[in-house]
DNA sequence: CAAGGACCCTGTTTGC
DNA sequence: TGCAAACAGGGTCCTT
């Protein structure tokens, strides 16, 4: 499940690969990739243009495209490309070189005879074009700041963050919070930032939330570094696997000891996600006390 | 408006 | 053993 990291990766092995090319066959044999726009469509629009950027914002991978057209393609879950050998031949070879691939739902063949398919098991992918102008508004619309970026830090955090009813977990998964942290990630950060996850975002002091902003870039900053997280599916365009899920802390690790203080990781479901955490180092938050002239609105009543 | 849940998908895992 | 239900979850849309 690509999130920030992975996509990053994505960006870094397509970059070289694709800088300067051009797409000169595009097939999607999938509608759902680019709907509601129909798939010849977008084929014809891609076609002959050449890539001039490869970007990535959130987990949006931008390519810019001539002059005035980006491609936005999002992998959400499954979503991946797979660089296969020069070949001008069939043209649709499986990047393992034997049989069909019966996941790919899109292939584009570069001027220098590359052919690069997209992959997508449950098809949740995405692939939009939008004149630069409109890229700006879109985006815009969708996602906060860059975790990386000087832009997110603690007075942004916790200026989103105030008066939030909603559990910290699912404040890291909107993206208008802070672009590119995913269910994984979240998890991780939380366990860094030593915050439970069902923590109300309105309820951590400025500390915390600093602490919380430098543990999630800490956290994608590894990840990226370690060509992300492989888990079922996801493999970078060279076919590698990323390698953070070997130093996941709390994701996925049910029962076993925390590497901070032995106690074992539980899990709960939050936001629709499975959430993990260490319930001796991310102690519950504690029921606010006396910072407050406000009225009381309940009991304390656990 | 904020917050939570359904939904889209299909392969894998779990449970009866 | 075999098969159905549950699970996985990013983002969008809908409901409360």
């Amino acid at each position: 499940m690509p999130e920030l990291p992975e996509v990053e990766t994505v960006r870094r092995q397509l970059e070289p690969l694709l800088l300067g090319k051009r797409l000169v066959e595009v097939t999607i044999d999938d509608a759902r990739l680019t709907r509601p726009e129909p798939p010849e469509a977008i084929a014809g629009l891609l076609r002959g243009r050449e890539v001039r950027t490869v970007g990535r914002r959130g987990k949006y991978l931008l390519f810019q495209l001539d002059e005035e057209l980006s491609w936005l393609v999002h992998l959400r879950m499954t979503g991946s490309f797979a660089v296969g050998e020069a070949d001008r031949g069939s043209g649709n070879q499986a990047p393992q070189g034997d049989g069909a691939d019966l996941h790919r739902r899109a292939t584009v063949v570069l001027d220098d005879g590359r052919v690069i398919s997209y992959r997508d098991v449950r098809r949740f992918g995405t692939w939009a074009l939008l004149e630069n102008d409109d890229r700006e508004a879109y985006l815009e619309a969708r996602l906060g700041p860059e975790p990386l970026d000087e832009s997110f830090d603690g007075a942004w955090l916790g200026e989103r963050l105030a008066g939030s009813q909603a559990s910290i977990k699912s404040a890291l998964l909107d993206q208008r919070a802070v672009a590119g942290v995913g269910n994984i990630y979240a998890d991780e950060a939380l366990w860094r930032a030593r915050i439970h996850p069902t923590s109300h975002g309105g309820a951590l002091d400025s500390d915390t939330v600093d602490t919380l902003v430098e543990a999630v870039r800490a956290v994608l900053e590894r990840g990226i570094e370690r060509q992300g997280a492989t888990l079922r599916d996801y493999s970078a365009p060279n076919g590698a696997a990323g390698r953070m899920q070997d130093e996941f802390a709390v994701y996925g690790r049910e029962g076993e000891p925390c590497s901070r203080c032995g106690a074992p990781i539980a899990k709960l479901q939050l936001a629709g996600r499975g959430t993990w955490f260490c319930p001796d180092c991310q102690p519950r938050p504690r029921a606010r006390r006396r910072t407050s002239s406000r009225p009381r609105k309940t009991a304390p009543r656990a």
